[in-house]
DNA sequence: ATGAAAGCGCTAACAT
DNA sequence: ATGTTAGCGCTTTCAT
């Protein structure tokens, strides 16, 4: 018993013409005080609510942003979206969500995305953030990857600097006095992941210092923690570890804590990126790169609107993510970035 | 550019009639294998894919299903969104996202949720579930209430056995020979927070123990440390505290052992509700009770789209979660549920 | 400022 | 099986 009620039917209860409704309705649009008045008392009365979809065919613009995330488990996500959609509500648009299912079904995903017309497209870390975004934006959708980049090409793209993030915590560990370094980096597939490690690894030379290992922890928390068996089950461990997010250091702290028996930071200093809510909950207190989410965020959502409102060029923007000092790892003195 | 190719183009080249290309993209439809090819061909040419708006507005049918979430911070929420996303996809649906800030905003969603012609409606343990879903069903959406309820009312609604979970929780901390026993409670506006509770109070009852404290942690992690602070800060602390969910068990285990320097279990019993991944992680390993969110999830796409797809009337449904037992609580010797 | 009329891209009778 | 013809509910010229 709902929304049968058209424009037509307030019309007909107001006295005026249909178009008379629409204007009303419409924030640019010309219509008289009496008949603004007229109307909205009929609408009401009816409980008329104006189609969108009605109204998207017609301009061509459906308000709806199509975002896809994956892997909810790292908290980085949920929270991505929770400010995505604030962000996004601000300027009028709302989220139509996809998740990509590791087993990557990408072709669908685009056709979906497409036949729902959606303004624009916001892939948030996705692995296959590079094959969805190219084709979308080939299609003529403006497309920006949150968190993710390509190391060439003109897609739009805002990350942290994952270089200099990197390059921060060698700067912090190798100041601390740590020698023995390993890195367990994040999805080396990925410009994130790669990008912490190479910062990081430069960084490092800077100290005159190499890593002792450096392994791939594919952004899984299994990974992580079998590499950390590994590397820290003899007695010829590292001293330290920076591990590629949180998520995944979580894990890494668990196993040489709960398994190995060992210590951190007295046996073991650990360090992370991205800083999530849980990295300062006290039983990880993990030192750690910040991701400014909420300046990421804020930026992409800028970008990608600009694009779709006034045609704007593709940006590509890094945003600084200081390191947030606590408890995980051992502190030098008198330690400045 | 982009999208502008439309049925009729694919028609004109494949020379057909508009309607044969129509058909050809909708599943019931006939069209000779021969009309199909050429359809087929014109269409990957041109690279057309037909405008679900359009076709929504004629079928009254978006495929879409408006989900209402708060909080993505608390583990469980996101969880669901990614099994609801699954299962949403399996049919054909898919996910118009919608998050109610706490300041919450009912009326707008509402507008909104309708606007968009979305077919039906799912509230995940949002505060104003009842709200929004009144509103909804009367307007004619269908709508389900997901992990959280009304005492009274037809509303579909898909909880977990809430009275018997907290049954099972007294049961298993009375069997361990706690005597003073706490509960830091969830939200006790909502139905779970409140069932919980009762039927953790019953349960004691059957055992002749009373609690020694019940607060409402209002599901807020500063809220529940908080309470766990003053509950243990003395010499007369309880021995054991079920709390009405993992989010805030974990702040109420880090309060006690961070904080207070007490151990857990070996001081105090923790027990928790939802059996989020984290609560698996060692740093917690938190005995709690289970709620089987895939099935919850299954049930609660069920039975909405049954509603929308068949009309059939809503459901209320209950599924039992069983205690998960794990180091967070002392084990009483033989325990049976 | 307002009404009439022409569609947006598609599906669903209705014919053939 | 296929084409023709109405619309779905709205925005937007175009007159007036």
């Amino acid at each position: 018993m709902a929304d049968k009620v058209t424009s037509f039917d307030v019309a007909r209860l107001a006295g005026v013409s249909q178009s008379a409704v629409s204007r009303v309705f419409t924030p640019g649009a010309s219509a008289s005080a009496a008949t603004r008045d007229k109307v909205t008392k009929a609408a009401e009365e009816l409980g008329y609510r104006p189609n969108t979809l009605a109204r998207a065919m017609i301009t061509g613009k459906s308000r709806v942003i199509g975002v896809v995330v994956a892997y909810l488990e790292n908290q980085f996500y949920p929270m991505a979206l929770e400010y995505l959609d604030r962000a996004l509500k601000e300027r009028g648009y709302h989220i139509l969500l996809f998740m990509a299912q590791n087993d990557g079904n990408v072709g669908q995903i685009v056709e979906e995305l497409m036949s729902y017309q959606v303004d624009g497209i916001i892939t948030a870390s996705v692995d296959m953030s590079n094959d969805i975004a190219k084709r979308c934006d080939d299609a003529g959708i403006p497309v920006v990857m949150f968190n993710r980049g390509q190391e060439t090409g003109t897609l739009a793209q805002v990350t942290s600097n994952n270089i200099e993030g990197g390059r921060t915590v060698a700067h912090f560990l190798a100041s601390g006095g740590h020698r023995k370094i390993a890195h367990v980096s994040g999805w080396q597939g990925s410009s994130t992941g790669l990008d912490r490690m190479r910062g990081f690894v430069d960084g490092l030379k800077d100290h005159g210092v190499e890593p002792v290992a450096i392994e791939d922890g594919r952004y899984s928390q299994d990974d992580a923690a079998i590499i950390a068996r590994k590397l820290c089950g003899t007695s010829d461990r590292p001293d330290a570890i920076f591990v590629g997010n949180d998520h995944m250091a979580f894990a890494v702290m668990d196993c040489l804590r709960f398994e190995l028996g060992l210590s951190v930071p007295e046996d073991v200093s650990i360090v992370g990126y991205d800083d999530v809510p849980i990295a300062a909950w006290p039983a990880y207190d993990l030192t750690t790169i910040r991701q400014p989410i909420n300046k990421m965020v804020t930026a992409t959502v800028e970008i990608l609107l600009a694009r779709i409102e006034q045609g704007a060029a593709s940006e590509r923007i890094q945003i600084p993510g200081p390191l947030k000092i606590r408890g995980s790892a051992r502190k030098p003195k008198g330690f400045s970035t």
